[in-house]
RNA sequence: GUGCCCGUGGCGCAAUGGAUAGCGCAUCAGAUUCCGGAUCUGAGGGUUGGAGGUUCGAAUCCUCUCGGGCACGCCA
């Protein structure tokens, strides 16, 4: 990137001026008008002066542009705006960095990251919902990872607790299924039977007693329900597997309930009186002397809750692996009960202090009403997938071109990642069916299809261009933007990664396959004089494209 | 009741202290004998919910206010 040295020349402008800055930063601006690159650091300096008028942000500039008049990588330097400076890189260091454009810059301070993502229970369908946290956790894992960081990434599942007991119940009630069944259906039988059971235990008095007991019995590991408790919990897990493997994702260890519950039970206990109190019949972390809200952790039955859990949970992860950060990735829905979770967890274990993050995002919601698994009303990946990859085959008739089931699999999978992904993390989000799963405009699949009608060229270009020609280089506008647009990459990546924000990715993206496919029509490639330049601008643009798609955990194929 | 989040063209969103508030959908008008039309060009559409304030500079920060969402002891 041209940025890192102008922006190290810019450090030793400031400093040899005399000035006292740390907070130097080039931004891209707003429109190529004002530059490759700008700064407003002339502003900042003069800011204490301003008002006096002793020191006008513009003499600062332009002290500062006298400085930089003279590298060999810039056009010119701008000062405008007030106190502005503008930067204008050569077009031909533009081209020269074309081969490095794909580069991610590593952060200055690599860490140990656990990613944890995913928190599906077992027993229950995967929905639009959760979708959520799988494509959002995956996306930062490959985003931090791109950036340096040594990631890991991890699952924890509720593989225990009054769900499971409701989902029990209900299988008692419904009775195994007689055939065989795929892990599809299975996994349907086992959404049915838990909302059979939810269904009761609101309902009935008796099944809730009855369900209450299963929970605790299943804690003690009694062997009534044993066995109904594996096979349930083994086809959940399969099911699982499959949906992991349709979202391209690979865990580095999954986490389970049923095996953080009792050391969690165990470290509420050693600390009662100390950090956690007792009343009435249960045991709670008294969140209120911390300007937070009370919790139980230990019920009045004597029942570890989620709460306890993620205490012993949070041990175990950091004997797994000493994290210098655990990123939580769980809705909004939960920050209230973060806060007093990672409060309780710094107290019991002072060595995960600080460590322990949740990133937030926001709620995902159905325009056609309310999800709920406790009454069965949700749609369900594989629905959800069946049903774009339906308007996938439907774009694909009309537009004579041919592509394979693997192709389509890919490209409604890419429409419905980008969908997820290009909201802010902390957005809201509203699904609807009709509308969000866009094949065109700002979706996923108008960067695929970019990206394979770029290979396309290549493909008929052929292989081993020839050395760049750099004298007398002149860029059309069409060009120049679009080179000017990979320059950026990098630095847009490395923000998304410090930020925990992949929606950044997405629209620079989009931005990029807008300036190339702008570029494609105005200007021809191959029957070009200037079929070179062309070529490695058409080369650039197809490598970030399938290199940003892979941080979006987006495929990005050959032809479609 | 207390706390947190959100409010930006008709709709869905971006921009989290910088310059002229961007993009997609929808609407209207156009582009293909030529490297892929899931594409591209143009047009209309905004006092960023409202009122004050801080700042050289505010969609962004502060105060108040209106509207929506979420969370607040035995679910996960």
């Amino acid at each position: 990137m041209v940025k890192d040295q102008l922006l190290r020349d810019l450090k030793k402008a400031v400093k040899d001026l005399g000035y006292q800055a740390n907070d130097i930063v080039c931004a891209i601006p707003p429109t190529p008008a004002f530059g490759d690159y700008s700064s407003n650091i002339a502003l900042q300096l003069a800011k204490p002066e301003i008002k006096n008028g002793k020191q006008s942000p513009i003499d600062i500039a332009n002290k500062i542009k006298g400085k930089l008049d003279k590298t060999n990588y810039l056009e010119k330097v701008e000062v405008a705006g007030g106190g502005f400076l503008n930067f204008f890189i050569k077009g031909e260091v533009l081209v020269k960095n074309l081969t490095q454009v794909t580069q991610i810059p590593k952060d200055e301070k690599p860490q140990k990251l656990m990613v944890e993502y995913g928190h599906a229970n077992i027993l229950k369908e995967v929905h639009l919902g959760h979708l959520r946290t799988f494509i959002l956790g995956e996306s930062l894992a490959r985003i931090l990872g791109g950036a340096g960081h040594k990631v890991f990434r991890a699952n924890y599942q509720g593989d225990i607790g009054l769900h499971v007991a409701k989902a029990i119940w209900g299988i008692e009630k419904l009775g195994l299924p007689s055939k065989e069944l795929n892990f599809e259906e299975k996994a349907e039988y086992l959404g049915k039977a838990y909302a059979q059971g939810s269904l009761d235990y609101e309902e009935s008095s008796e099944a809730k007693q009855k369900i209450n007991q299963i929970n605790v019995s299943l804690y003690r590991k009694e062997p009534q329900f044993q066995e109904l408790y594996k096979l349930g919990r083994k086809w959940s897990l399969e099911y699982y597997d499959e949906v992991y493997k349709i979202l391209g994702i690979k865990y580095d260890k999954l986490f389970f309930e049923s095996e953080v519950y009792s050391r969690g039970e165990q470290l509420v206990l050693e600390n009662t009186g100390k950090i956690f109190e007792k009343s009435d019949g249960a045991v709670i972390f008294p969140g209120e002397k911390y300007g937070l809200h009370n919790r139980v952790f230990i019920s009045s039955a004597g029942v570890p809750t989620y709460e306890a859990k993620d205490l012993g949970l949070s041990e175990k992860q950091f004997e797994t692996f000493p994290f210098d950060r655990d990123i939580h990735v769980v809705g909004s829905e939960q920050e209230g009960y973060f806060k007093v979770v990672i409060k309780a967890i710094e107290m019991v274990l002072p060595k995960l202090s600080g460590r322990e993050f949740h990133l937030s995002y926001g709620m995902v919601g159905l325009k056609e009403g309310k999800m709920s698994s406790r009454t069965g009303e949700v749609v369900t990946v594989n629905e959800l997938l069946n049903m774009v990859a339906e308007k996938v085959r439907e774009v694909v008739k009309e537009s004579r071109l041919e592509v394979n089931r693997e192709v389509v699999r890919s490209v409604a999978m890419g429409a419905i990642k980008f969908t997820y992904l290009k909201f802010a993390p902390s957005s809201n989000l509203v699904f609807d069916l009709q509308q969000s799963v866009s094949l065109q405009g700002d979706s996923g699949p108008y960067l695929q299809y970019t990206h394979a009608r770029i290979r396309s060229v290549l493909r008929e270009a052929g292989e081993g261009g020839s050395e760049l020609r750099m004298e007398n280089l002149e860029l059309e506008v069409e060009e120049r933007n679009l080179a000017r647009r990979l320059e950026y990459f990098g630095s847009v990546a490395g923000q998304a990664g410090k930020e925990y924000r992949p929606n950044l990715i997405c629209e620079y993206l989009l931005d990029l396959a807008k300036d190339f496919n702008l570029f494609y029509q105005k200007h021809r490639i191959i029957a070009s004089e200037k079929k070179d330049l062309r070529l490695a601008l058409t080369q650039a643009t197809g490598e970030v494209l399938k290199t940003g798609l892979e941080l979006l955990g987006i495929e990005a194929p050959e032809r479609m």
